[in-house]
DNA sequence: AAATAACTCAACCGCGCTGAA
DNA sequence: TTTCAGCGCGGTTGAGTTATT
């Protein structure tokens, strides 16, 4: 047997070697391996058949092995993951049955994206499969405004989440591991803490832009309910990305709306942008931890932005979407025109309704599932130990113009002490403490006249015609601009540091949150200064935007 | 019918963890 | 203790398909 199996599956080697579009046309590229061109790309069924045929033989594992003895142009990892995928037994195919989509909601709220362990829960489906599932159910029901998680199943967390607090399990964050699939799927403390950890970053600095933007707005409804304001962590980064990027370079204005979605975020949402939560560290015991994923470049990799600790080279830079914006502090204070399509990106970064309570941040478990956003907020609610949470949490119970008036200037200084503690983790993103700090303005800066952003000028309202707004609500005529990364410089804040001589106390901390090198690679330009041309506003606090890649300089700027 | 947009899904990439050397 | 290879995971990409204009 052995022997007529070798015999197949070497003829199957040659035909896969003969189709093999590596070899045929090596420029495809494909990698290198040891001098051969390993093939990409979609599998033909000749290299499926060998690859089943050897792992019949060999078992599965050692995937590298199996480009080597197969003859199989594969890397170990492709062929891992088209077996996985694909080729091994009782795989299911075809749509996920209703059941498979409830217990993948429930999943999702539970672990976040954690695709793996939700495939566990799910037999003869793989990890791919509900990732790519999950992304289209976002995708459909952020399109729909609808909620991305059931009212009963937001209440069904918190429950169980509160559960656990009780029974003190949200604990040892070194249950790194933890297999949720030994356990019954409602082991909440811990698949809580494995994201937590996985996320932490964003449980700490939940104001990183990127996921206000989209975490937060995706499940508000038109008259969603807070219970609905849980958001998925995953978004389509790419798109955003690639958004980004098709946004710059018209950033002058002809900037088309990538985010027609969040027109109908509103309301509910806006409010918890104000939370101010970052600094509580809520799951951590230790807030000096030394987790990496804490701090600086990981939460990028979390989709956090931070420009605490700059390092270029090793930050992977993932700018969000929002970051199209910050290319318009030009006209912040300036007479420039938004484009309109920036609106409907801003529209979810909106003050909160005038007699709204601060919820939990909505910002917060990135990348997280439903539990832990819960949880999230049940601590703020909750926790006063953290000295700059708990300056912050005075601010947590806001109106609009607790926000403007008070709020946001204590805030920032607290913010900004934290950065000047040079032994401060500084874990928290600029963004995060922008969007902590800063009165959320009016995104409608299209619609905006000079004389609505005039220095002194309080948290204009703001004409949101444009802004999709299907219940009619009007709350987010309060707005900032939370999306520009020198919001924290402007509004009132900054009027007022800036008139009380404090300047240079605020370029300080943004030069220990940035890197004074940092800064200094850049232009300085006048901030809010209302004669420089479009896209020229540019303050210090930009500096760290502009250094990422992707964001344009100054220099760059047309 | 053609063009375009939106969607789906397979596959790739990069990172981090783990265990062996 | 350090290094390195193997592996798994989550995120991202892009080609193909379907829907819409």
């Amino acid at each position: 047997m052995g022997r007529s199996t070798n015999e197949s599956e070497e003829s199957m080697v040659l035909k896969v070697q003969t189709d093999s579009p590596s070899i045929d046309e090596g420029s495809c590229g494909g990698s290198m391996n040891g001098g051969v061109v390993l093939k990409k790309g979609p599998w033909t069924s000749a290299e499926d058949a060998i690859l089943v045929d050897y792992v019949k033989k060999h078992g599965e594992g050692n995937w590298n092995a199996v480009q080597k003895h197969s003859g199989l142009f594969r890397c170990g990892k492709s062929c891992r993951l088209r077996w996985a995928n694909h080729l091994r037994p009782n795989l299911k195919k075809g749509a996920f049955s209703q059941e498979e989509e409830k217990l993948i909601i429930e999943l999702h709220a539970k672990m976040g994206n954690k695709w793996a362990r939700m495939a566990a829960h799910l037999p003869g489906r793989t990890d791919n499969e509900i990732k790519n599932y999950w992304n289209t159910r976002i995708k459909r029901r952020q399109r729909a405004g609808l909620p991305l998680y059931p009212p009963e199943l937001c209440l069904q967390a918190l429950n169980e989440s509160q559960q656990s607090q009780n029974s003190g399990e949200v604990n040892s964050g070194e249950k790194r591991h933890h297999d949720l699939l030994q356990g019954n799927s409602y082991e909440i403390p811990d698949v809580i803490f494995d994201n937590f950890k996985a996320n932490q970053g964003a449980l700490s600095f939940p104001s990183a832009l990127p996921d206000i933007s989209m975490s937060s707005m995706l499940t508000q409804g038109p008259g969603s309910s807070p219970n609905y304001s849980f958001m998925p962590p995953m978004m389509h980064r790419p798109k955003r990305l690639r958004e980004s990027e098709a946004l710059f370079p018209s950033y002058n204005g002809s900037i088309t709306n990538g985010f027609p979605e969040f027109e109908q975020f509103q309301g509910d949402n806006c409010q918890k942008i104000h939370r101010p939560c970052g600094m509580s560290f809520p799951y951590d015991p230790d807030p000096s931890s030394k987790n990496p994923q804490h701090f600086g470049g990981h939460s990028l990799l979390n989709g956090n932005f931070s420009a605490s600790k700059p390092t270029p080279g090793s930050m992977k830079l993932e700018l969000p979407s929002l970051q199209y914006q910050e290319t318009d502090l030009g006209g912040w204070g300036t007479s420039t025109l938004l484009p309109p399509s920036l609106e409907s990106v801003d529209t979810f970064i909106q003050s909160p309704p005038p007699t709204g309570t601060v919820q939990s941040d909505c910002l917060s478990p990135r990348n997280s599932g439903l539990l832990e956003a819960l949880l999230h907020e049940a601590q703020n609610l909750s926790s006063g130990k953290n000295h700059s949470f708990e300056k912050s949490s005075n601010s947590s119970v806001v109106t609009p113009s607790d926000v403007v008036d008070s709020s946001s200037l204590n805030l920032c200084d607290t913010e900004w002490e934290e950065y000047s503690d040079p032994i401060s983790p500084l874990g928290r993103s600029a963004a995060s403490v922008f969007s902590e700090c800063t009165p959320i303005s009016g995104s409608s800066l299209d619609e905006t006249t000079p004389s609505d952003i005039i220095p002194g000028s309080r948290i204009k309202p703001e004409t949101i015609e444009n802004v999709s707004t299907p219940d009619g609500e009007k709350e987010i005529s309060n707005r900032s601009n939370l999306s520009r990364p020198d919001a924290l410089l402007g509004t009132d804040w900054f009027e007022q540091s800036t008139e009380n001589g404090n300047q240079s106390v605020v370029n300080d901390a943004i030069a220990t949150l940035l890197g004074e090198d940092f800064c200094n690679d850049y232009k300085q330009v006048p901030a809010r200064s209302s004669t420089l041309p479009q896209g020229q506003g540019w303050s210090l606090g930009s500096c760290a935007w502009n250094n990422m890649p992707g964001v344009c300089h100054m220099s760059e700027l047309p």
